[in-house]
DNA sequence: ACTGATTACGTTATAACATAACAAGAGGCG
DNA sequence: CGCCTCTTGTTATGTTATAACGTAATCAGT
C-alpha cells in the first residue's frame, strides 16, 4: 500500500508538521490582527503534539503543569480562540478538539475518527453531497455543518 | 412554493405522525423480540410530540412529572435503547435526542437543524459523497458518521 | 418448583464537559 | 494622562453523562 501522506494515519515528520503548523498560524494570525498570546500559542503547540483529539481538561492539565493557568475558563477560551481562527476544529462526537490540518485554507471540514487509536484525520468535504442537496430542496440555508465518520483506520483494521 | 411535507419544516398533521411513529416503533420492536416498555416508550412519545431535539435532562423532567423516574440513568436508558434500536438519533451538535422521522429504514441520517427556531429535520444522506470518497483513498473503514447542518429554515429565514 | 441466565429498573454518587460573572492588568491612542 | 479594548485570573456554578451496585421480573432447562 502506497504511503498516506494527506491523512494523519500515514507516518510523517511530525516535527516539521508542527513548526509548519506553527508558522502557519503566526502568519494567519499576524495578517488578521489577531493576537496569538503565549498560552493560546502553547494550547495550538499541545494539540499539534498529541496530533489527535484532546478534551478541554485534557489540554487544561498540560497547562496547569506548565503554569499557564489551571481553571478551565483558560481552556475553554484558548481553544475558542483557535477555533475562530480555524487553526483548530472542535470535534463534536468526542466533545473534543483538534488542530487543523489545513490552516488558512477553505473549510468545511470532515473529519476520520479511528476509534481503535483514536488518531483524528481530516479531509475536506466540500458542499457535503446529498446532505447539501437535501438542504437545497427544502429552502433550508446551511451556515456551518459538522460531518464526522468513525470507524477504524487502517493500522486498527489489521490489528483486529 | 410547494410544501415539504417530507421535512419537519413542512406543516403536517402532527397527532397521525405521532400515532404513525409508534405504531412502527412498536412493530419493529416486536419484529425484533425487543423490548419497548412503558418508560421507553413514553420516552419515545415525548420526543415525537416535541418534534424537535430535547436534551437528556428535558426528557427526564417530564418523567419526573409523571412518576416515572427522576434519575439521568433512568433518560439515558431509554434513549440509549431507542436510539439502538433506531427509533431515534442522538444530535451531536445539540447534545440532544430526536426521534427518527423514518423508522425501519436504512440509516445513514443527516440533520438540519434550525438556529432559529430549533426545529430538526431528517434526511437521509446516503454515502456521504466526499467523505466516503476520501475514506475509501484512505483506507478508514467507516461504521457510523454524523452529518449535521446548522443554519435557518424557511419560515426563520423569512423572519429575519 | 428450583436454578441460573438474562434483561430491565431503582438508586446513589460522581465524573466529565462547559460557561456566567466579575475583577484586574497590559497596551494602544487621542 | 484618561479612556478604551482586549486578554487574563478567579470563583462559582451549570449542564451533560456514566460508574457501580442492588433488586425485581421473566424464562429456559432441569
Amino acid at each position: 500500500m502506497t504511503p498516506l501522506p494527506e491523512t494523519a494515519f500515514g507516518a510523517h515528520d511530525h516535527a516539521a508538521c508542527i513548526a509548519g503548523a506553527l508558522s502557519a498560524a503566526e502568519a494567519l494570525c499576524a495578517a488578521r490582527g489577531a493576537q496569538l498570546t503565549p498560552v493560546r500559542r502553547r494550547v495550538l503547540e499541545i494539540l499539534l503534539e498529541s496530533h489527535g483529539a484532546m478534551g478541554a481538561y485534557d489540554v487544561l492539565a498540560r497547562l496547569d503543569a506548565e503554569g499557564m493557568g489551571k481553571q478551565p475558563p483558560v481552556a475553554y477560551r484558548a481553544l475558542s480562540f483557535l477555533v475562530e481562527q480555524g487553526l483548530a476544529h472542535r470535534i463534536e462526537k468526542l466533545n473534543a478538539f483538534v488542530a487543523c490540518a489545513h490552516p488558512g485554507g477553505a473549510h468545511a471540514p470532515a473529519f476520520m475518527i479511528c476509534r481503535g487509536c483514536g488518531t483524528v484525520a481530516e479531509a475536506e468535504a466540500g458542499t457535503g453531497g446529498a446532505l447539501g442537496e437535501r438542504a437545497a430542496e427544502a429552502g433550508f440555508r446551511i451556515e456551518r455543518t459538522v460531518m464526522e465518520a468513525e470507524g477504524l483506520c487502517p493500522a486498527c483494521q489489521e490489528a483486529a
